[in-house]
Parts: C-alpha cells; structure tokens; sequence
DNA sequence: AGTTGACACGAACACTGTTCGTCCGTAGAA
DNA sequence: TTCTACGGACGAACAGTGTTCGTGTCAACT
C-alpha cells in the first residue's frame, strides 16, 4: 500500500539530468525509456488507462513485456513516467498580480485537459510519489502566480494542493463516466434520482437539475472558482 | 473504462429495500452479502484495500472465491457496497442555519475518517457509479444544511460534488504515503525538495517548510474552507 | 583473445477476476 | 409421497496481470 521511495542517489541523479535534458535523441531505435513513454501514452489515449499492461506496451513495441524492466523498475515508475510526460505539456504564464485568479484556472484546465485527453490517467496522478520534477514545475509555477497575487506562502501552498487534488479527481471521475458524458447516460442518472422517495432524499429530488447542471467543464471551474475566491478572502 | 449500469429494475427494488432495512438479520450463517461486506471491510481496515481480492474475501469466509458470486456480481459491486456500509456510519446533523460552514466540515470530517479507517478504500469511492443510496444519503444531508444556510440551490449542488471529489482525493492520496505519515518520509521530502536547483525552483525552495507543513487535517480544513468561504461570497 | 556489463527476452511464477459445470438442499407442485 | 425447479455452494479452469530468473548476444575494455 505503502509508496516504494526511490533512493537518494537516483533523485540526485535526476536533478542532474535536468541539465542534460535537451540533448538530442538518440539516433538508433532500440528500446528506451522514451519510446516505451511514448507507447504507454499513445495506448491510454486511444484505449483507456486500464489498457495498459506491460504486456500491451511490450507487443506494441513487437517484444516481450520483460525487455521493459532493464528500462523501467516496475509499472507503478511507468505511470509516474507517464504523468510526468504530460505534465510537460502544461504551459506555466509569467505571473501576472492583476490576473492570478484566471491564471490558475488556466493552468488546471490545461492539466486537467492533459489528464483527459489520456483517459483514467488520472488516477496514476494520485498514486505517484510527491518527487516528480515535472510535476513540481507546475507547483512551481502555480507558486510564482500565488505569490505575484499576493497570497500568502502557507496558503498558497496548500491550495495548490488542495487544487491538483480537485483536478485528478475531477478528471478521473470525469473518465470513468465517459467524457463528455453521453446524453443517454445523464437522462438515466436524472431520471432513477426522481424515483427516490421523496420521504427520505426532499432536497435531492426538488433539486435534481441542478445537482446534474454544468455544460463541460463549468462545475470544474466553478468549483475552483470557489477554492480560490476563499483565497481572496 | 466506463462503469457498466445496473438496470432500471435492479434500481427500483433498491428502493424497495429501503422499507424493509430494518429487519433483523437471519439467525444462520450462511454465506451472506453481510458477511462478505463484514469480511470485507475487516479486511481492508487491516491490510489496505489492495489486499481485497475476491479470494482473500473467500478465505476469510472459508470458501472459494466462486461462491462469492451468488451474492455479488462482481468486484466493482463489492467495492460500491463497501463505500455504501461506510457511508452509513456517517451521521448527518439537523441543519442550523446559523453553522453551516462548521456542519458541512463535520460531516467530510467524518466521511475522511471512515475512509481513513480503510486505507486505500477511497479509491473505490472515486470509482463508484452516482447511484448508490448511501452516499445519496450523505449528498441529502449535506443539501439541506448549505440550503438552510441560504446557498443557492446550483451552488449547493456544485460545491457537494466538489467537496466530496476532494474528501476522496485527499483521503486516497493521505492513505498512500501513510497516515500519519512517518516523520522520516516528511524529513525525506523536505530534504529532496531542498537539493532542487533554485534557478528553476526558486519559489518551492524558499517555501519548502509551508509546502510542508500543516500537523493532523490542517490542510483538509483549510481546503474545505476555502471552498465553503468561496460559497459565502 | 578473454572478460565484463548491458540489453533483450522466453519461460515460469504467483497472483487476479470470473465463468462454467456439477452437486446438494429446499420449497413447491403434482 | 415423489418429482421438479431453483438457488446456493464451490472446484476446476480460463484469460489475464506484474515480475523474476536464467540465458544468449553484442559491444567495449583489458
């Protein structure tokens, strides 16, 4: 149950490579991290993330599922990977004190559609270990506009937190019912909370539209619209 | 990837069910949904939800996993009437108008701590289908007591569904780094995020101590906080 | 030439959820 | 009373999972 640490020396090790990141692909193709990354991502995103098995990736990459462990130590370092690779996608703004609000929702949206574009990944985003550096670049990031707005560090920090904890659940919800939601599947939803007696769920059947409103993302930003109003306060 | 629906009959004599729950339970002991729900959570609560397997359930109750069959239908139904049995040991106050605010932190207090009590657990509340009764239940009392505080009724709705997505999120993710979390895993982190390069981490460098900090659920009333005081705005 | 280390990968292991088929007991019908 | 049908119990087997172990190959180094 517990999180497996990862050793001193491979943190400092990553750190290391920070500085070494932008060298050049490797000319041959032999397996390697990146493309055993890249298959991972390509299977999630067509097939879902419990698709993706070890042995699913290995076939993809016409070879058996032991050749990805002289490159990966095991699946769980393999979704840390994976959301580390996404996570690289999210385009941090230069703080802008006047816009930290909108700044923020921009940068969950953009995470929050990285984590939908690959569905169910969101959930690897919740088991993995707090020592991702591309993970703490949106942290980072997410700092730097807390702090240009004039909120707090201790507030600022964990909201940010509270915030990425919103997002992965919010996205991996959104996945497991299909997203967007088809139309048959919300109609059916409304349609069993209006069966509930009225006896025991008054407020829940008086008010069935609204618990199921929101076209697309509205309750997303409407619920982080809250959690950093609460922050201006 | 998506939740497969129970059918509209199967709904309907839930609801039935309600009536009748207050018959006392039989007197043999075959194998029972109880029992395995019992069995279940027991299980959990001891060795964390990845130890739920069908076959650590059976054993438990001396017998093969086959035979669980005849009273579930699968594992995804088991882990729906595990969040269900929890939930019931939510209690729900009558709303006062006057604390709403602290009533609602009551109630995601208590939901934490039952899924704290089984670690792990809060996954499967990530992925249970929108129609189980008892946590409709806790959605009830949680409506009436923002619509007696004068929230508009969207707004309520909203702020449950986002309250209770982080409620999972946190408890899920406190669960894998170990709750409380040992003092030499915290140590670790801060230490790991100190070695960071303050040209690219400047501002997590400088906060590493309130990025840290927070002693009990600081941070998950502070979270709930900030989104009940974005409601009161 | 011989040695070493890294990569590749098949076979096998321990484990998972689930189905199928068979048996048994009980209740209801004839 | 006997027979039939149904529901529960559950072993065997299936398809699948992550991972380890052992072996072979190749390239670099001594």
């Amino acid at each position: 149950m517990k999180r497996k640490p990862s050793s001193r020396a491979e943190w400092a090790t990553q750190i290391a490579a920070l500085e070494q990141q932008d060298e050049p692909p490797a000319r041959k193709e032999p397996i390697t991290v990146g493309r055993i990354v890249t298959t991972a991502l390509r299977l999630v995103e067509t097939e879902g993330f419990d698709a993706l098995t070890m042995r699913r990736v290995a076939a993809a990459l016409e070879t058996g599922p032991a050749s990805l462990y002289a490159h990966v130590r095991n699946k769980a370092e393999l979704d840390d990977l994976l959301i580390g690779t996404l996570s690289r996608n999210v385009s941090l703004p230069a703080p802008d004190p006047a816009r930290w609000r909108a700044q923020m929702i921009d940068v969950c949206g953009q995470l929050r559609d990285e984590f939908l574009r690959y569905p169910g990944i969101a959930r690897a985003a919740l088991s993995a270990p707090p020592n991702n550096l591309d993970t703490l670049r949106i942290t980072e990031g997410m700092l730097a506009i807390l702090l240009a707005g004039g909120v707090p560090p201790r507030s600022a920090a964990w909201a940010i937190d509270a915030a990425l904890l919103y997002v992965s659940a919010y996205t991996y919800e959104a996945s497991l019912r299909g997203h967007p939601e088809p139309a048959a599947d919300r109609a059916e939803v409304l349609a069993r909370l209006r069966m509930l007696p009225v006896s025991r769920f008054p407020h829940t059947v008086a008010h069935v539209d609204e618990l199921n409103a929101g076209v697309g993302h509205e309750r997303f930003e409407f619920a982080l619209g809250l959690l950093l109003d609460g922050l201006n306060a």
